[in-house]
DNA sequence: ATTCGTATATTCACCGATCAGCACCGTTTT
DNA sequence: AAAACGGTGCTGATCGGTGAATATACGAAT
């Protein structure tokens, strides 16, 4: 299960290394593409392509707007190997869209790992996740 | 059950102890993740994944509210395992989360455990408790 | 009270993850 | 040909995490 947060470092190449906790489930081939908000998002292989099989289930491809929705994904998406020294490179067109810089911020989301620039994270308060919790009551 | 409180120390290392009474129902691998209030919970593994499950069911990530409630969970968990000798390392941003200093007070919450700072330890009185009891008609 | 055993605390040494810098390609450009 | 460029690989230094050994505290039993 991927979970927690690490902080890497682009290197001059554009380059950087996936945090060793994420490793073991993201394996040493998976898919680099873009995330709704302003970061990139990680997918093992095998969630990859049951997010594309669930997109093409749901967005018949006759509509013109899912084909722009599609076109989303699979334009912007790269497999990506670990190199020998567990790291990867991030295409410039992916750095730019989620205004990559420097320091890279790893977020676990369970089934995927997010990459933002730390500066842009959306996150939340406790107080806030608290009073959704409530309301849908849910035991935590 | 988990149940009880005690105090252990953090090591200059960030490690900490994890009280005898509690090791047998956490298992050596459990969840630690930060808490609604200023502290953090550690649950046993099944409670875990158990909550996941209802969180993932309750809150479909394609809304965007969702989404930060789930990353608020994923990002903020760790998988803890204990070392041979019966400690664990926190992970210094969920230390600077609960401030937790020197001193840990762990307390039994029956199906997970909660760690505060002492200092900031939110408890109630007896007095208290007893309308609320009484309130909602609960035999004690 | 003394002894024993377990739980907790402290310290040191080692290992692995990360980081920065640079050397080494091919390919493209001047 | 030389220079520039994007990509890949290697190295040594640093820092934080991990393991081991030892010391201390505490409660139970005698």
């Amino acid at each position: 299960m991927l979970i927690g947060e690490y902080t890497n470092t682009l290197d001059a190449k554009g380059r950087v290394i996936i945090p060793a906790a994420f490793r073991y489930d993201l394996g040493d081939r998976f898919v680099l593409a873009k995330g709704i908000e302003k970061c990139l998002n990680i997918y093992p292989e095998n969630e990859w392509i049951a997010f594309v099989q669930k997109l093409q289930e749901a967005m018949p491809s006759s509509v013109k707007e899912n084909r722009k929705a599609i076109r989303f994904f699979s334009a912007n998406a790269t497999v990506c190997e670990l190199d020998k020294q567990g790291r990867i490179l991030i295409p410039s067109k992916l750095r730019e869209y989620a205004s990559l810089d420097k320091e890279l911020l790893f977020v676990g989301g369970f089934h995927k790992v997010e990459i933002w620039n730390p500066d842009f994270y959306e996150d939340s308060e406790a107080e806030e996740i608290g009073s959704i919790l409530e309301e849908k009551n849910i035991k935590y």
